[in-house]
DNA sequence: AATATATACATAAGATTTTTATGTATGTAA
DNA sequence: TTACATACATAAAAATCTTATGTATATATT
């Protein structure tokens, strides 16, 4: 990520979600597809989504095939069955936080 | 703040809204208007609020008042100048990053 | 009278997440 | 042969937040 601090807390999300309708996909291709998708304005950083992936994998949210693609390791991961849920989860947490900032800009806050 | 981790790196951007609102707001008025508009669903730390506070008072974008009410310590901020444009791009900001992300929850992002 | 809760500020230690900087290695275009 | 793209990885530092703690006053409860 390189962006708006707002992105923080938001890859995990981003991650799942996207392997949530690409069956799998590997690192690289993650970065590539969220900077098209986003006209370029979300640029995830390898440092932020290697380390993620990993953490995902030691917690039975994504399992990893690796192959080898002209010569080059690529590492493709797909959601297990407990990603499923997650994927779930984060994705009802994003469109309810999403629902109560709208609130907080949307509302006039004055007191009455 | 709270749960869910989307909610990293908000915090200022919240404080700034309320701010244009109500042209003067305490910390601990700020924490209480929060958990009230987002209905318990967001609740400010004090460990998160007051350095914060303290961070855009010394960036210039709040002004402090301190008053007593009932023999207690109050801190009044407001936002200055500057702190009405920062309001301005921040929230501009937190409108983009709510279209990038409902992009890509909603799009099906299947490769051709 | 004592205790708990609310109001109101503050900071420090630790956790988490991200940026920035590096490193390795292969393939392709200039 | 130099640069850029592909493809992985990690470590140091920065940023932001939680949790824990501290001070002090006011009010409600037992």
């Amino acid at each position: 990520m390189s962006n708006s601090k707002l992105y923080k807390g938001s890859l995990i999300t981003i991650i799942l979600k996207l392997l949530s309708e690409n069956d799998k996909m590997y690192g690289y291709e993650i970065t590539q597809k969220v900077k098209a998708l986003t006209k370029g304005e979300l640029n995830i950083t390898e440092g932020a989504l290697y380390p993620a992936l990993h953490k995902l994998e030691a917690d039975g949210v994504l399992e990893v095939e690796v192959t080898k693609v002209d010569n080059r390791l690529r590492k493709y991961y797909k959601l297990t069955e407990k990603g499923t849920t997650e994927t779930a989860n984060k994705l009802s947490e994003l469109q309810k936080y999403i629902e109560t900032m709208q609130a907080l800009v949307n509302s006039k806050t004055r007191l009455a």
